[in-house]
DNA sequence: CTGTTAGCGCATTCAG
DNA sequence: CTGAATGCGCTAACAG
C-alpha cells in the first residue's frame, strides 16, 4: 500500500521544468517568471503536491518539531499547558510532540535518546521530569542535552540547570489566598497537600509560612498530604483529629482543586459547614471548581499561558546562542463562595 | 549553538571501519565479528550517537510517527483517548502528533496537507473531525486521503468513509442507565444534553428513545442543550418548567458528567433534592464523578482503552493492504449513589 | 564478515 | 530567470 508519492521531480517533469524551479514556486523565495509559475503552481495543485518535510529537515538541518516533557495530559492543569503550547506553536510553524513521563520513572536517558534521534529543534521541560531531577542527580546530564538543543524549562530555576525558566508566581498565589482568608477574619488557618518530594509543593508551603508569619499567623497547621482528591480527604482527618474541637483551624488553604475537593467531601461527611464553619481555597481554578458545592475560591495560575510564553522564548532561542533567564508569571485569585466572601469579616473565637 | 551532529560516518573514521558496519552494529540485524562491534559500540556509546530518524525515514519511507486528530485534551475524555493510544504507540516504537482541532472548524484541508507533508504512517480520527465530516461533505475528501495513509476512526461508521472502526457501545450504555432507573422504579425519565449535530449525541438519543418504548416508558422527556454543564443548568430549566410538578420526570439520564453536574447544581438551586426527589445518571466516569454531591452514578467508556485499541489496528494495518471493519467497545455502569441504588425500588406517583 | 556504491527527496550553490 | 550538480545522514544492495 502507501501509494507512490509524487515528488518533486515528478512535477518539475510534468510541467516540463528542473526540479529547482518547482523547490522556487514553492518557496516563493526566489523570482519566477510568472508564465512558468502558473504552469508549475497548476502541476503541484493537480496533484496537491507537498514536499517531504523529512528531506526538508535533513538537509536544512531542523525538524520544525518541538517537543514537551511532561507528566502527562490527563492532569487537567497540564492539559491546559498542553494545549497552550500546542496553539502556539502551531502559530509559529511548528509541530509539538509531548513526551509524557510519569514522577517516579529515572528514565530520562530513553527520553534524552529520542529527542536526540528525532532531531527536534527544542525542548520544554515542566513537572515530573524537573522533579525527577532533584532526586536523581540528573542536572549535569540535562545540563549536557542543553548545550545540544534548546529548551525552556516551566518551573522555578534549578541550581546548576542553565536554561529558560518560566514558572508561576506561587508565592504570590500563597500570598494572595492567605490575605484574602485574613481580610475575612480567619486567624488559624491550615495548608493542606503537597509532599515533600514536590519543588512546586515545597515553595508553596515555604510561601505559606513566610506569609503567615508576616502576618502574625500560626504556621503549623499543615499536612503534606498529597496532589489527589484522596490526599485532600485524608489530609482533613490527619489534620483535625489530633486538635481539640476549638483550635480547629478555620480555613484550609489547599495545594490544589483536587486536594480541595477531597477536603470538602471530607469535611460534608463530618458535618462540618463551608464556609460558616470552614473556609477552603483552592488552586487552579479547574473547569470543575465553579461547580462545586460550594463554588470553590481559587486561583488561577493560566498554565496555557505558561505553555505558550514558554514556547514563544523557546522558538526565538532557536539558532541564537543560549541565553538564560527566568520570567514570572503572575497568578489570580477567584473568588466564589467556599471562603465566605459574601458573609464579609467575621470574629473566629 | 546547535553543536555539530556526530555522524555515522564520524563514529566510522573514530573506530576505524566502514559507515555500512556501524549500521550494522546499530540495527544488530546482521552479523558482525564481535571485537570490531566492540570497539564500534564503544565509539557509539562514547559519543552517545543516535542515527537520525530524518535519514532513516527518508530512506525507508516511513517516520514511525502516528497522528491523532481530535477535538483537544483538555476535555477528560479525549486525554484520557489521547494517553491510551499514546502509550500504546510508545509502546509499539512509534510518536504520536495531536492534531486538535475545534468542531466548528472546517479546516479539514490544512491538516490534510500536514499529514501528507509530515508523512505520518497513520491516523487515527475522532471526535470534532468526523462530526465536521457530516456537515461538509468532505467524505470524499478523507476518503481520498484515506488511500494514501492507514487510518483508524474512534467512532461509529460513516456511510462512504471506508476504514476501521473503533467505538463505544453507546446504545449499551444508554439502555443500562435507563433499565438501572427503571429497576429502581422510575418511569418518567428525561435524556439531557447532546445537540443535534452531533452524530455521537444522536446515537444516544435514539438509543434512549428505543429503550424507552421497549421498557414501556415516555421518551418524550428529552432535551438538547448542549454536552457542557452550562448546558446542564439550563437544559433542567427548559425541561422542568413547561411541566406541572406532577408531570415532572423522576430521573434525569445526561449525556456526559460535565450536563451532570451543571444539572445537579441546578437542581440544588431549585432545593430539589438528589436522589430522594431526581435521580441522576451521567457518561464517562470523569475523575471528579465520586467528588460530587452525591456522588454521581455514571457509565464508564473505557476511552483509554478505544485509544489503545486504534493504535493497536493502525500499527498491524500499517504496510498491509486496506481492510475495514467495526470494533465496538463495552460501557461499563458505575453506580454510586445519585440514583438512590441504596434506597432500593420506591414507587413515584 | 566487511567495504563500496548508490539513492531516498529536496534546497542550494554555481553556471549559463 | 533557469538548469545541473552536489550533498544532507543513512541503509540496502552488491562485491570482495
Amino acid at each position: 500500500m502507501q501509494t507512490e508519492r509524487v515528488t518533486i521531480y515528478d512535477v518539475a517533469r510534468e510541467a516540463g521544468v528542473s526540479p529547482s524551479t518547482v523547490s522556487r514556486v514553492l518557496s516563493g523565495r526566489s523570482n519566477v517568471n510568472a508564465l512558468t509559475r502558473g504552469r508549475v503552481q497548476a502541476v503541484i495543485d493537480k496533484h496537491s503536491f507537498t514536499p517531504s518535510s523529512l528531506a526538508q529537515g535533513l538537509l536544512q538541518k531542523n525538524t520544525r518539531t518541538l517537543g514537551i516533557i511532561l507528566p502527562g495530559v490527563e492532569h487537567p492543569y497540564y492539559a491546559s499547558m498542553f494545549t497552550g503550547a500546542h496553539s502556539e506553536a502551531q502559530r509559529l510553524g511548528y509541530a509539538l510532540q509531548l513526551f509524557p513521563i510519569r514522577p517516579q520513572e529515572t528514565m530520562t536517558k530513553p527520553f534524552m535518546e529520542l529527542i536526540d534521534k528525532r532531531r527536534l529543534d527544542g525542548v520544554i521541560l515542566s513537572g515530573g521530569v524537573v522533579e525527577a531531577i532533584l532526586n536523581d542527580g540528573l542536572v549535569s546530564q540535562l545540563q549536557q542535552l542543553l548545550r545540544a538543543i534548546p529548551a525552556v524549562a516551566v518551573c522555578p530555576p534549578i541550581p546548576g540547570l542553565n536554561c529558560i525558566n518560566i514558572y508561576s508566581d506561587l508565592t504570590s498565589s500563597v500570598r494572595q489566598s492567605l490575605r484574602h482568608l485574613y481580610t475575612l477574619g480567619h486567624r488559624r488557618i491550615a495548608f493542606l497537600g503537597g509532599s515533600y518530594e514536590s519543588r512546586s509543593a515545597g515553595e508553596r508551603e515555604l510561601g505559606f509560612i513566610d506569609e503567615a508569619e508576616h502576618l502574625g499567623l500560626p504556621s503549623r497547621y499543615r499536612n503534606e498530604a498529597g496532589h489527589s482528591p484522596q490526599a485532600g480527604e485524608t489530609g482533613v482527618i490527619k489534620l483535625l483529629n489530633p486538635l481539640p474541637k476549638g483550635e480547629w483551624p478555620t480555613a484550609l488553604l489547599c495545594i490544589n482543586d483536587l486536594v480541595a475537593l477531597g477536603a470538602m467531601r471530607q469535611l460534608r461527611r463530618m458535618q462540618i459547614n463551608i464556609p460558616a464553619e470552614m473556609a477552603i481555597v483552592g488552586c487552579d481554578n479547574q473547569f470543575f471548581s465553579s461547580y462545586t458545592c460550594p463554588p470553590l475560591t481559587t486561583v488561577d495560575l493560566h498554565p496555557d499561558e505558561h505553555g505558550r510564553a514558554a514556547i514563544q522564548q523557546l522558538v526565538s532561542s532557536i539558532g541564537r546562542e543560549h541565553i538564560t533567564f527566568s520570567q514570572l508569571q503572575p497568578a489570580t485569585l477567584i473568588v466564589r463562595e467556599s471562603c465566605g466572601a459574601a458573609l464579609g469579616f467575621r470574629k473566629f473565637p
